[in-house]
RNA sequence: CGGGGUGUGGCCCAGUCCGGUUAAGGCACCUGCUUUGGGAGCAGGGGAUCGCAGGUUCGAAUCCUGCCACCCCGACCA
């Protein structure tokens, strides 16, 4: 492992690069724009998961599993959405080898009748299912959610926050009524924005999205905003409130009470493997990864600081005691007796890998009966007594969750700017951070909007204050102000 | 798909212009000894069809032709 990685401040785009890789999170694989999600960080996407998991459970929700391959007719059913994703789909079309001239080459004799997509998304796929399962309103509503992999043949990737492939999860639910269906759409995005702010101690901006930026099929995107490091917005989740869109597209129809045939009310809501770019770029430093503990693989690290095997012993049972206890209160805690390296290289390694508490204990301690804490978000060290350490470590982790959420809330805070006229605007979004902007409404104008500056509306906060003003770029009347502001 | 760049042990790379010993160095790896409170030191060791395929030549990492891959910048996107 070579010594540190580039700062933000040089290269802010270099410094996420190297620190995903170094840190071990993941890698670039020989398959152009699939990444390799290393152990270290497929366990934080595990951790993550249990917890978003257990959210949807909550609240009523159930895993199933839909195919991956989505016949090309199911997906030109609903013209926005093809219209929308066409340009990124991956494409079967045969199903066998054959040895040729060239070695092994596709069997042109094995053409599939219709060609097959892999999935993007499975909408399609879904209500398809769903007009079988539905017939009455007893069958509704239906609240389905699958863990998934999904292809998106991008242009250009970057780890984490656009592969070709990736790993999400997709919740699609089924309504007698728009209202409970809007209803739904609005309590996801709410559980993604509760699961960031207290789990990934993100704050996130909750908002719909403009016709522009709006799911291929969907009436309505909800969506949740985070601010990274370098300024730039970053959409962490989405919900969707679909209408009868699908329903229509595949004739998905329930009896009401009175007998009467309705077309059936849609969601689908997502966050994906980007949410760990987010984590990455929200919190981590020069030095390396920072974690929220909540999500942490390793929460403490103890570093045995000795002189030869037999010392070692004296620590090994010390701290036996000591990891005990930590399971006990159900804190993960790894012991690093290692000798193959020395305590700074291990220092240096788990700051690198952004375990939030480091214990470290050598002969001093032994003698005076304290313990080295250093706390990864503050890179502060104290000396405390080995005396009530466990609990001493379970509220640290608690403090280090919070004070974690609140930097990151208070550079969010900083960068959020209040402008009123296209000079200012440019100068906002060349700054970075949410720009709050008043906006006639219109696409064209959004799209001016971009060409001139790059950035885009990045949502319209829910409750947002109305209030009367003048587009930033054209001066017609405007309600409300949106965000603007450059995007990943 | 346009514009630029790069391919040399696991990684970073020198050498390429101007062809000529056994392809250099650093990191990492292996062995041994000494070390251990912020990325250890010394000694020894293993590891390369120089992106691929042709061609020129007595001789090619180096020159020529073709192909491939990857990276950066643009248009598209969670």
């Amino acid at each position: 492992m070579g010594k540190g990685i580039t700062s933000r401040k040089e290269n802010y785009s270099q410094w996420y690069n190297e620190l995903v890789v170094k840190a071990d999170l993941a890698e670039n694989s020989a398959v152009r724009g699939s990444m390799v999600i290393k152990p270290y960080g497929y366990a934080i996407w595990e951790k993550m998961q249990a917890q978003l998991d257990k959210m949807f459970k909550e609240t009523g929700h159930s895993n199933a599993y839909f195919p991956l391959f989505i016949p090309k007719s199911f997906f030109s059913k609903e013209a926005n959405h093809v219209e929308g994703f066409a340009k990124e789909c991956a494409v079967v079309t045969h199903y066998r080898l054959k040895n040729g001239e060239n070695g092994i080459e596709v069997d042109e004799n094995a053409k599939l009748e219709e060609e097959l997509i892999v999935r993007p998304t499975s909408e399609t796929i879904i209500w398809n299912t769903y007009k079988n399962w539905i017939q009455s309103y007893r069958d509704l509503p239906i609240l389905v959610n699958q863990w998934a992999n999904v292809v998106r043949w991008e242009m250009r990737t970057r780890l984490f926050l656009r592969t070709a492939e990736f790993l999400w999860q997709e919740g699609h639910t089924a309504h007698a009524t728009r209202e409970e269906a809007v209803e739904e759409a609005i309590k996801m995005i709410n559980i993604y924005a509760e699961f960031a702010q207290n789990w990934l101690g993100l704050p996130v901006v909750i908002g719909t999205k403009t016709e522009n930026e709006r799911f291929a099929g969907a009436l309505e995107t909800y969506t949740i905003e985070a601010l990274m490091q370098d300024g730039k917005a970053l959409q962490s989740g989405t919900s969707h409130f679909l209408g009868q869109n699908f329903a229509k597209a595949f004739d998905v129809k329930f009896a009401d009470k009175n007998g009467q045939l309705e077309y059936v009310w849609a969601t689908s809501w997502g966050v994906s493997t980007r949410l760990m770019g987010a984590l990455i770029m929200a919190h981590s430093d020069d030095n390396g990864l920072v974690l929220p503990p909540k999500l942490a693989p390793i929460q403490v690290v103890i570093v045995p600081i000795y002189k030869g095997d037999a010392q070692l012993k004296d620590f090994d049972e010390k701290v036996d005691a000591w990891l005990a206890q930590f399971k006990a209160k159900g804190i993960s805690v790894k012991y690093d007796n290692r000798d193959i390296h020395k305590p700074g290289f291990k220092f240096a390694e788990y700051e690198l890998k952004g375990v939030p508490v480091r214990i470290a204990i050598g002969p001093r301690d032994l003698e005076q009966g304290t313990c080295e804490i250093a706390r990864r978000d503050t890179l502060e060290k104290h000396v405390i007594q080995q005396e009530g350490l466990v609990d001493y470590v379970e509220k640290l982790l608690i403090d280090i969750q919070n004070n974690i959420y609140q930097k990151a809330l208070k550079h969010r805070e900083e960068s959020n700017h209040k402008v009123d006229d296209f000079e200012s605007f440019k100068k906002a979004i060349e700054a970075g951070g949410f720009v709050y902007a008043h906006w006639d409404g219109t696409s064209e104008t959004e799209n001016k909007i971009k060409e001139l500056t790059k950035a885009t509306i990045r949502c319209i906060p829910v409750d947002n204050p109305q209030e009367e003003g003048k587009c930033v770029l054209t001066g017609q009347p405007s309600k409300q102000r949106v965000i603007f502001a450059k995007a990943y």
